[in-house]
DNA sequence: TCGGAAAATGAATTCCACTTCTGTTCTTGC
DNA sequence: GCAAGAACAGAAGTGGAATTCATTTTCCGA
């Protein structure tokens, strides 16, 4: 007789895990590109079988694997949006962690934004660029409310803000990358000024 | 013996045009998805063994059709861009002309935009992005020239623009698109309104 | 009209990764 | 320790689209 047991339930969930570790790790440095079910198996030290032990298909683990990058992506952004300060500062601080963690991120923040992926997992990226969008709808809002910002349609500001932050990167993340001369800082301040014009914020001078 | 002459060589020409216009049509309203060397072949009524005389792989055809869709599209922006009106104008015509062109196109947009295509194309859309870029960064670069925007960096605010652009078209481009309740020209101006910010365009009231 | 060369045909082949399947090995409860 | 059932291994199967290739057709120049 055997039955399931918290045991190797656990182990179960443990094995799953790691499976997904394993594919972030193969993803973050060659995209999913790489993301093969015979590499993944042996990288994970498991036949190519088990792999569907765990998920029903390769799509649906890379869909899996997707949305738990972007969860990560998206809870820091709004923490950073969480604060009461100025709208203009929080608006700052969410595209610069958004993009600064791309920038660091490399070939991951690739696969997020541009990577040609199966349908299933661009579905999973218009998602996330939604959940991205609305973390700034809500600054863009909030600024509109408090009269920092001038009235305008904040769904479009914020959709064009995620368009143009991702733009901005696509040409350093893309493959063949010319390693971003160490400028990091001042390419996060350049498209932080374009978004907080963008919004109509008032600008300091020499911003 | 036989020799190639003014008649076949013209004859062949004309094929190929017509195999690459097949396959524009196709993907006009199934998008690359659908381009598939025997549906092209059958579509051309031409045998599927025929095309390889014409293209040497899917991949190189891809991107040679991509190609020729962009040259149309980057062509007419610059026209657009090309007058001696004041810059804050040509960007503003330049943004609804792309968009309003992509809007109008539907699947050829999402297309050249954001659906998922093998890696030769997708070094062909980044050549894509680059040209549209150039076209807006000019316009800017003028602009801050004219003293109609303040000083910024015209590289980064063409990418950002092109992004915040196409962005704004995606979810209403997008596969399963809700068709745009007529709103056409809405989208358009709300769109531009955020380009014209995001560069420093001083706004006339009611913008 | 005919020989030779290019072009077209479309069925067969290839390719390649996902997925499935048949033992084999572990795990559980007794 | 053992029987039953779950998990695993890894080789074989599958599928679907790109590509090839032997054959047929078309075309040129004499």
């Amino acid at each position: 007789m055997y039955r399931r047991t918290l045991r190797t339930e656990a182990r179960k969930a443990a094995n799953r895990r790691r499976l997904l570790d394993v594919a972030r790790r193969l993803v973050a440095d060659g995209g999913f590109q790489v993301l093969q079910i015979a590499t993944l198996a042996g990288a994970a030290g498991v036949a190519t079988g088990t792999v569907y032990r765990y998920f029903p298909s390769k799509a649906e683990l890379c869909a899996e694997l997707f949305r738990r990058i972007c969860d990560r992506e998206i809870e820091v952004a709004r923490e950073v949006a969480a604060t009461d300060a100025p709208a203009a500062e929080r608006l700052e601080g969410a595209v610069k962690a958004f993009a600064g963690r791309a920038v660091r991120g490399q070939r991951t923040a690739y696969a997020l934004i541009a990577e040609p992926v199966d349908p299933l997992v661009d579905a999973e990226r218009l998602v996330y660029r939604r959940a991205l969008a609305q973390v700034f709808e809500q600054i863009v809002a909030d600024g509109i409310a408090a009269g920092e910002f001038p009235p305008q349609d904040a769904e479009t500001s914020a959709a064009c803000i995620v368009g143009a932050v991702m733009e901005a990167l696509v040409n350093p993340l893309s493959p063949g990358a010319s390693a971003l001369n160490g400028n990091i800082d001042e390419l996060l301040n350049r498209v932080a000024r374009f978004a907080l014009r963008a919004v109509g914020a008032a600008l300091e001078a020499g911003r």
